[in-house]
Formats: structure tokens, sequence, C-alpha cells
DNA sequence: AACCAGGGTGATG
DNA sequence: CATCACCATGGT
């Protein structure tokens, strides 16, 4: 994908992308730092930068306060431009739901986000839906995190900020039960005893292995934190929308096309089963059947 | 192995 | 107004 680019008086003008949705993107599941404004484009952070984009065609972006420089270097990566999703989606399509699911929303892809990030973020979702996610993550930020310009964004707190702190002082965040979570996961991230700069050489169970020692942190929220923050595509985080999928369209496991990208393809059918259930036709009650 | 609490909010009836 | 579900986990 040959992006070009174009300096406008208030942005950037980014033309020749493919494959990508800001919508599908931004409001599959996988991030809760960004948010819809009523003219359609998208601001949040990530990364300790802000960005307000938009989409005016389905190959051009427009990014308003950041340049070239900042959008190659940062921007670029977090929204993986540099990764063939057509390639990926015919593997994926030889199979008939995944198919469907791909058709549904094509312009979806697995963002690079920072692991600690998504690793809190993850550990916020659980049990919990996106809009209350969303507001938690934002509380987070304001209360604990660093302005970002003028903007009214704010830095995701650290490790250490987090550990300094009690799961009582976390209170205005309303994230409930899941307070001593994020607590824990700091303090071990602070001290070491979880080294997420090792995650990227590390085999998989282990890495998984080694998140799973944080309170609060199983193999559902592991395997998000894997996917979405250290951009490990063959994790496949098992929620109750991927087990309704599972039980009536998968009972023996996803086909051998989509070993490879198994969090890719959960992305596709998450989305799908979410956004339109009628028409997986299963029903949305007891999954246990 | 099978419940159950923990916090809050939006959707549904 | 009540109930339920929510990108789960840890404890009983």
């Amino acid at each position: 994908m040959q992006l070009h680019f174009c300096s406008q008086p208030d942005g950037l003008l980014v033309r020749g992308v493919q494959d990508f949705s800001l919508p599908q993107i931004l409001d599959c599941g996988q991030c809760f730092t960004f948010s819809p404004l009523p003219d359609g484009s998208w601001e949040g952070s990530a990364g300790g930068k802000a960005l307000r984009i938009s989409q005016p065609k389905p190959d051009t972006l427009f990014a308003y306060n950041t340049d070239e420089q900042t959008f190659r270097s940062f921007w670029a990566n977090y929204f993986d431009l540099n990764c063939d999703y057509s390639a990926i989606k015919s593997q994926l399509a030889q199979d008939e739901t995944l198919r469907r699911a791909i058709l549904f929303a094509p312009g979806i892809r697995i963002l690079r986000q920072d692991g600690w990030e998504a690793l809190c973020c993850f550990i916020i979702s659980q049990n919990n839906n996106i809009k209350r996610i969303r507001g938690i993550v934002q509380r987070m930020c304001e209360l604990l995190g660093e302005p970002i310009g003028q903007g009214g964004f704010y830095t995701f707190p650290t490790a250490e900020t987090l550990a300094s702190l009690s799961a009582e002082q976390l209170a205005p965040l309303r994230c409930g039960f899941r307070a001593r979570y994020l607590i824990d996961a700091a303090q071990k991230v602070a001290t070491g005893a979880v080294d997420l700069s090792a995650i990227p050489e590390m085999p998989l169970d282990e890495a998984k292995a080694m998140l799973m020692k944080i309170c609060g942190v199983g193999p559902k929220v592991a395997d998000c934190a894997l996917l979405f923050g250290f951009h490990r595509l063959e994790c496949c985080p098992m929620d109750v929308w991927m087990k309704r999928v599972f039980t009536y369209l998968y009972p023996t496991g996803l086909p051998d096309c989509a070993k490879e990208f198994a969090g890719i393809a959960q992305q596709y059918l998450f989305h799908y089963a979410r956004t339109c259930p009628e028409a997986f036709a299963f029903p949305c009650k007891e999954v246990s059947a």
C-alpha cells in the first residue's frame, strides 16, 4: 500500500489507503481511547499523542492536528498501514462464514496499541460494556495522566504512577472491583515482576502465563492484551460473543485457513456477531446449550 | 464442578 | 420501575 502525503493548511491529507474504515477500526471493541464527533471525524489519543482524523473518501484520510513526520513515524504504524490486509482477507475468506463477516466490515484492522495501555484497558473491559469502558479510561487519563497540548487529551498514566496509589484512590474512576486489578498490574509491571518489554521475544504461551500472574488477568484479558497490545495475531480472545460464534458456527474450531490469523478472524467475527446477531441466526441468551 | 460477588450503566420490557 | 447483560475473574 503506497501512501501519498499532502500537507494542507489545517492538517495532512493521506491518500492511497486500502482496507481501511475509521468507524470499523475504532468501534469494533479493540480500542477505547477514540470517540466519534458529530461531523463523522474521530478524536482520541494513543501512545501519548492526540489525533483528530476523518476519512473523506474510502482511500483518503485527513489528519487534523498532525504533520507528515508524526504521521509517518507514529500513526501509520498505529493504524497498521504497513500491513497488506487484502492478502490476509483472501486467505480467511476461503471459509464461507468468514467471507460474510469480512464483507460486512472489510475495513477492520488490528491497531498496534501500546502494550501497557492495552493491558489496562482490557482489565477494565472485563464483564463491562464498551461505552462505560471508554468513560473509565477517559477518567483515568484525565485524573492520572499528563495533558497533551491544549486539546483536553491526557496521556495514559504510567505503571509507576498507578503503582503508587491504592485501590481506594481509584474510586473516582468508578471502575468498581477492577480497581485492585489495575493496582496489582501496575505494581507487577513497575517492579519488573511482569516485564512487558520482554514479551515481543517470548513464546506465546510463556507471555500469556506471565500476564496471568496479574490478579484479574485471566485467559481472555491476556489474549486481548497480546493481540491488541503486542500484535500477536494468532491470539483469539474468547468473550461471550465469540463463545456463541464457536458454539453455533465452529463447534470443532476455526478452519485451517484462519489459524495463522486467528486474532484477525476473531475481530471480523466478533464485530459481525455483535453488530448484526440476526445474521448469524443464533440466540443471544444462553450460550451453554 | 457449580455458583456467586463485585460496581455501574445502557437496553429492554 | 425491574431486570438483564456486559470483550471475566477469583473465590467459595
